[in-house]
DNA sequence: ACCTCTTCGCGTACAGTGTTCGCGAAAGGG
DNA sequence: CCCTTTCGCGAACACTGTACGCGAAGAGGT
């Protein structure tokens, strides 16, 4: 038998009871690499980088994590401890909403987190929390297990996607983007996209209401998933 | 005047008039580029490897291409010239529909793909006329020109969230998430999961169906954002 | 107090990455 | 035929994630 594979890292033990006592934990790696995102991005999460803002090593940080990918989803996980998560109301569309409002709110104090929430949907012990409470507040609703499943996926990954496009469209490439569609618009054969850039002004996204529309289209989306 | 940062790589020339003639193309490197990610995974696409595929040295490349993430962008563009796009019927969510059905069967010949698309929404050439033909199905909706716009990019992504999720099922990765759920069930506290993996046969994702789901929710989503 | 056992910290090294520089060679136009 | 301009690309640089192995550190048993 071959296989056998390593489990994920909240199964594995942190410290052992033996031996020399550890200097540091997950949680204080987690947290460096965090603040380190948080100021200056998820490719400034080098294993030497992060180890340098513990005054370490950067071989000492495979005593906590046994590789980078574990890092990232110790990350994840610890940004799911920002949520409050009061006792559902019975109205799930609401309790979800909330949910989201607050998923919003985090992935906007942690640019990093949507990229890494849609490349990589990973649930760790806060993440459990999480999920408890949307199946909680979906209890009474007649969906199956797989359903309710994947409407808890939709809205994490769903959220993560329409925060990721709006802290897009504050950087300078998508400037270069609108600058190619209205280059190739030029070339005519292309006349919706010509009456659709003379229609819309320049570049001024209406930034107000971008919640309210994430918010419909969320709420259409997860009805979907649970018919 | 400092900034003046170089355009999209579709706005810059490809082969100069002067001097002696390139030996490949774009669309050669980005040819190789995709069968190689077709067969060994987009992890696979460095430079030194597509160069190696193509029996030239890795610094060549950047005569085609200034930068990978060109690369990556070419790759994008050249899966949307494998839409067969039929006049629009009048019918828009039938239109949308049939678009979405092929990107999910592009993106499943494709397993790159939704990671690309997710992370790097790129139009190029080929994608301006995808977009050209979405607003053409559009073109009696009475919704503005951004929620058209931002339709579009739902449209795509989240199609590739979909195969994305369909791919992942099938990968080691799934089955080591559900054993920690199970895991953190056996801990207590977690009733609603509990009474989730008990209701749910143990790993057996029911592959029929998904297109189904998909197309519901993406017809929701849609008429969310174009209210 | 020592001794042993186990783990910790981490210098060093390896294989790989994207990208730059600079040179020799190649081709076309005058 | 030469001259201009580009092309191909070997070599190098600054990184990256990760494996190995050693010395040191601490805790428990005696």
């Amino acid at each position: 038998m071959p296989g056998q594979q390593e489990p994920v890292i909240w199964m594995r033990p942190a410290r052992a009871p033996l031996g020399r006592p550890a200097e540091r934990s997950r949680a204080e790696i987690t947290a460096a690499a965090v603040e380190l995102a948080d100021r200056q991005g998820l490719d400034a999460v080098s294993m030497r980088r992060v180890a340098a803002a513990l005054n370490t090593g950067a071989a000492s940080l495979y005593r906590y994590v046994a590789t980078r990918d574990d890092l990232l989803d110790l990350m994840i996980d610890s940004t799911a401890s920002e949520y409050d998560l009061p006792a559902p109301t019975g109205d799930w569309q609401a309790d979800l909403l909330t949910v989201a409002r607050q998923a919003r709110d985090i992935m906007r104090r942690h640019p990093w987190l949507p990229h890494l929430v849609i490349t990589r949907p990973t649930v760790g012990p806060q993440g459990v929390d999480l999920l408890e409470h949307v199946l909680d507040a979906l209890a009474d609703h007649p969906a199956d297990a797989a359903a309710k499943l994947e409407a808890f996926a939709l809205l994490c990954a769903l959220t993560a996607l329409f925060v990721q496009n709006e802290l897009a469209a504050a950087d300078p490439g998508s400037a270069r983007q609108t600058a190619y569609l209205r280059h190739a618009a030029a070339l005519g054969d292309h006349p919706r996209i010509s009456a659709l850039l003379a229609t819309a002004p320049p570049a001024v996204t209406p930034a107000a209401g971008a919640a309210d529309r994430m918010e419909t289209v969320l709420v259409r989306a997860l009805t979907g998933v649970l018919a």
